[in-house]
DNA sequence: GGTTTATATGCATTTATTTGCATAATAGCC
DNA sequence: GGCTATTATGCAAATAAATGCATATAAACC
């Protein structure tokens, strides 16, 4: 349901493309919303059939044309008032914490592996979201109010993968430790 | 895809009816993997169909009868080939996040309200995770391994919500600077 | 006496997401 | 010359999840 209000919400600080939109949702708003470019373009022309975006077509040479949305009066308005509405909190569904409870049938070696390949993931990613900190945040006072709480975004994106590390290595301590793979 | 496998993960640590997979669903994998009673009963049903599942149904007075579901060969076999391989990490969802791409035409005095309500409920489950720890695993050194395995499951509830309401204080701090809700 | 909570199960519909496939040009690498 | 990545768009099918509805008893609460 709010892949819609995803992608109002970034439409409205600033028309784009389908394209541009999905690398936003890959890069900026990674820890925000995931979708993939099909999700991304149904619901583009979903919701311009629905009248909340306005289209723009700009021919290019030699490759498709862009097509650029922005919110239309209806579409800003239906952003305000979901803006308005309180949210649920995202439902955990964790593959990784489901394998913990395999019981006698987890072998702690590939696990060790996946926590591994996990923590690496972890690892990157939280650079990722360091770099963007100081290339667009590193004054928070010279900051306006609007782009204060793109930071805060950022920053759960930040604590949430520091925290994930910090799991990791308890992970580590208790595989590695002397009777860790028996009993 | 994968509600089937945290259901055969927890019917090999015990045998247990639709009725009693929800509620652990609800409590002790709550950080775990989030799965609604219609949901459970169906997938019960559909994977008893394919085999991994056998039923015995108990009979009761005056409430319907109890149906207790336990792994067949092949459903332990299926869960041990799905344990082996890698997972992927969850994709992150998060409507509150959202709403701080609202740019201008978010109202910064009910963001702080809902902010307030989701630390409300993170303190909550960070409080109900703490007491099943010091209930369960207080002494990890005499917990068998796969119980120690389920320990972590829990404790990557623990630090997310202690991320969590970390990242809370950063919001607040924010909304409540003097040039908060301006600019 | 009425309401809520717990026990216990399920069907049907709608909505959301994932995955596979498809097209088409340009630029860089080996 | 072939492979991969980037720009740019999309359809179709399959899978998964959320939501609404339905039944039935018992015990606790007010």
């Amino acid at each position: 349901m709010s892949l819609k209000f995803a992608v109002l919400a970034a439409l409205h600080e600033q028309p784009a493309t389908g394209y541009d939109l999905t690398r936003n949702f890959r890069t900026r708003m990674a820890n925000v919303w995931n979708a993939s470019h099909q999700q991304i373009y149904r619901e583009l022309a979903k919701m311009t059939e629905a009248g909340l975006l306005e289209v723009e077509d700009v021919p290019q040479e030699g490759r498709p044309d862009r097509r650029i949305y922005r919110l239309s009066e209806g579409g800003k308005t239906a952003l305000q008032v979901w803006l308005a509405q309180p949210q649920k909190r995202p439902p955990t569904r964790d593959p990784l914490l489901v394998k913990l409870f395999g019981g006698d049938l987890v072998d702690a070696a590939s696990l060790e592996a996946e926590i591994y390949r996990h923590r690496e993931n972890w690892t990157r990613e939280l650079r990722r979201y360091r770099e963007m900190e100081t290339e667009y945040f590193s004054d928070p006072e010279q900051v306006p109010f609007r782009y204060r709480l793109q930071h805060l975004a950022l920053r759960k994106g930040i604590l949430s993968m520091e925290a994930n590390l910090a799991w990791a290595e308890e992970v580590m301590a208790v595989l590695d430790s002397p009777d860790g793979a028996t009993t």
